[in-house]
RNA sequence: GCUGAUGUAGCUCAGCUGGCUAGAGCACUUGAUUCGUAAUCAAGAGGUCGCGGGUUCGAGUCCCGCCAUCAGCUCCA
């Protein structure tokens, strides 16, 4: 066996050290990183790929200029600018020359410069001294190979020759330095492992991950659709996935009744000057649908809270009934960029399962607490693992900064109470509070934003929201905006995804379809299916006058867990042929035990 | 919104460098078949080639504008 080659070294604080500065400085207590597959080597030999993607770019595209090429969750890439326009067909080029390139095992050197010198250096290069801009130390490396020279920290493979298992997967437009007002640059993405192998398995989760796309299941089992001439971003629900969504709000309306929540409904627009009291007009209004009715400013709600506000408003509070929790399924409109729609995920219209606790200062962490084990258990019964986040104060906001404070620890001790873990996003928050935001995790291990809890301190106080107390004097409650699944559309796009299309009984589409084999069977398929509708399980009776091979393999392409087939011998007898998708089994049943089984196969799932 | 790519039937796609009434498979309709677990046979219907201009004797094919989609940037449920 061949032994590993050592391609850098990882100094006691985790950094790491490239062999070229190894042998410049040195290295004390360094273990070595091997050419494989560890994060550490492939961030060396991701980062190499860019420079060699690079040199590779300058040797077709001479007057190239170089941003930057940094490693990122998935792979690498590197910013710069050329005259020509490089598309997809460019890619191939490219990589061609990078393995010409990495075959010629040109070895990779690193020198040191001052500062000023290499602003001399490359003085003709506008987008280096951009880089250097952003540097404050005084010395800068520079590392060579071949004839090509980059700016770089590092670190670096010793050699091209580690550089062969890699990919161009795309190029972009990317703005220098992520600023929406500068210039685009081109951006070319790429992966890069060890070994061949492990390239192999990365391009066909790709594969993988593209056949659960939402957009394209979607069509195929006819959940949605969208049409061009309507608009961008409005979805239409198919049969199919309006009977999904249905089972979803179903479910979780009854575990918003048991967990005494009150159904509310707000109207669709409201005057415009209830969103500026409110403050979105300011903060939000480049992303709101706005009108004119009768001479008036009208605004379409791009959130719920209004609705829920000045329903509170309407009748005085005690402190006995807080804390007071309104819900609501709340269709929301906002102007998304057309540039960021995507199928379902993305949109300028959906549906937040939302709700507004007003309570007490004091009843945040409990009332959080309880928000946190809804969400528990929703996520549990769609089989997610999900992580928090805590998002502080962002610049544009309204409220005392002493206010944010008091909200922001009670949602870390809410979160501390109940021993979860979660991540800080500094200035993440929503303008008018901080904020729990919830990740799923889905079967690709993608990490997905859905469900919030946020904090108001803001909005009582704007629409001076009041209760009174034990004292008999008024006070102020304070507001927490939560959405647990945080749209439907966005939910359901994620399952559709974590599940390839393979809903769980309780909620798929179809929940049973009955083929009847040949016409005179069809009468007992409809009285069975009669039956099941009893209980609000969805089935179909495909009776088409096609072969049984045919229909079965219909029901199977369409994902549906049930299939039952009637025949001579189950009219005669009263049983049914069962044919279950989930364990991919064959059985007969008596037609009471198979309506009993389906019962309980889409009932036992409580919230 | 920006950069790049794409847009032919409900879906997936073919249509060479501009040249007769635009093709295929699946889906759909009709007829035959009445079938025991992943595609029965036959016939039919379906498209102002995303929309609007332009170049040309002639445009699905070339040019311009708009719309939409895709990959990103940025933003977010």
């Amino acid at each position: 066996m061949e032994e590993k080659e050592i391609i850098a070294y990882k100094d006691k604080s985790g950094q790491i050290i490239d062999t070229q500065t190894a042998e410049q400085t040195g290295c004390n207590d360094c273990e070595p990183i091997y050419f494989d597959n560890s994060p550490e080597a492939l961030e060396v030999i991701r980062h190499s790929t860019a420079h060699l993607m690079a040199q590779a770019i300058k040797q077709l595209y001479p007057e190239a200029k170089f941003f930057v090429g940094p490693v990122v969750d998935e792979g690498f890439y590197y910013d710069f600018r050329v005259d020509e326009k490089i598309g997809d067909s460019d890619l191939k080029k490219i990589e061609k020359k990078m393995q010409e390139l990495a075959k010629k095992k040109q070895p990779i050197e690193r020198y040191c410069i001052p500062k000023e010198e290499a602003k001399k250096k490359f003085a003709d290069d506008d987008l280096k001294q951009e880089v250097m801009k952003r540097i404050t130390d005084d010395e800068l490396c520079i590392y060579r190979q071949g004839d090509f020279e980059d700016l770089c920290r590092g670190p670096h493979v010793p050699n091209t020759k580690f550089l062969r298992n890699f990919k161009l997967t795309r190029v972009a437009g990317a703005y220098l330095g992520g600023d929406e007002n500068k210039e685009m640059l081109t951006r070319i993405y790429g992966i890069a492992f060890a070994d061949k192998e492990s390239l192999k398995n990365y391009l066909k989760m790709i594969e993988e991950a593209k056949k659960r796309d939402h957009r394209k299941l979607g069509s195929e089992l006819g959940l949605f659709m969208f049409d061009d001439e309507a608009g961008a971003g409005l979805p239409f629900w198919l049969p199919k996935g309006a009977r999904l969504r249905a089972k979803i709000e179903q479910l979780l309306w009854k575990a918003h009744r048991k967990r005494g929540y009150e159904p509310v409904r707000g109207p669709e627009i409201l005057k415009a000057d209830m969103w500026r009291t409110s403050g979105h007009y300011a903060c939000y209004g480049e992303n709101m649908y706005l009108t004119e009715i009768d001479g008036q400013e009208y605004g379409i709600k791009p959130m719920n809270c209004i609705g829920h506000i000045l329903i509170y408003k309407h009748d005085m509070h005690s402190y006995r009934e807080l804390p007071l929790k309104y819900f609501e399924y709340g269709v929301v409109h906002r102007h998304e960029k057309s540039g960021v729609l995507h199928g379902l995920l993305r949109v300028r219209e959906f549906t937040q399962d939302d709700a507004h606790i007003f309570c007490t200062p004091e009843q945040i962490k409990s009332v959080v607490i309880d928000v946190l084990e809804f969400v528990d258990r929703v996520m549990k019964i769609f089989g997610f693992e999900y992580e928090m986040e805590i998002s502080t104060r962002p610049e544009k906001a309204i409220g005392e900064k002493e206010i944010w404070d008091t909200a922001t620890t009670a949602l870390k001790e809410a979160l501390d109470e109940n021993g979860f873990e979660y991540g800080i996003d500094e200035g993440g928050g929503a303008f008018y509070g901080p904020k729990i935001d919830i990740k799923i995790t889905d079967a690709l291990k993608r990490k997905w934003q859905c469900g919030t809890i946020q904090v108001d301190f803001n909005l009582p106080e704007r629409f001076e929201l009041e209760y009174v107390d034990e004292n008999n004097e008024r006070s102020r409650p304070v507001m927490i905006h939560r959405a647990i699944l945080g749209s439907f559309e966005r939910f359901i796009a994620i399952l559709t995804e974590h599940f390839a299309g393979e809903f769980p009984i309780f909620i798929a589409p179809t929940q049973v379809i009955f083929v009847p084999i040949a016409s005179e069977h069809t009468a007992y398929a409809k009285e069975l299916a009669g039956s099941l509708m009893e209980y609000d399980i969805d089935c179909d009776i495909d009776d088409r006058n096609e072969s049984l091979a045919k229909r079965v393999r219909m029901a199977e392409k369409q994902k549906v867990p049930m299939i039952a087939i009637i025949g001579d011998e189950e009219v005669k007898s009263r049983k049914v042929a069962v044919r279950d998708r989930r364990v991919r089994k064959q059985y007969d049943l008596d037609a009471e035990e198979f309506i009993k089984l389906i019962k309980e196969k889409t009932s036992e799932v409580r919230i």
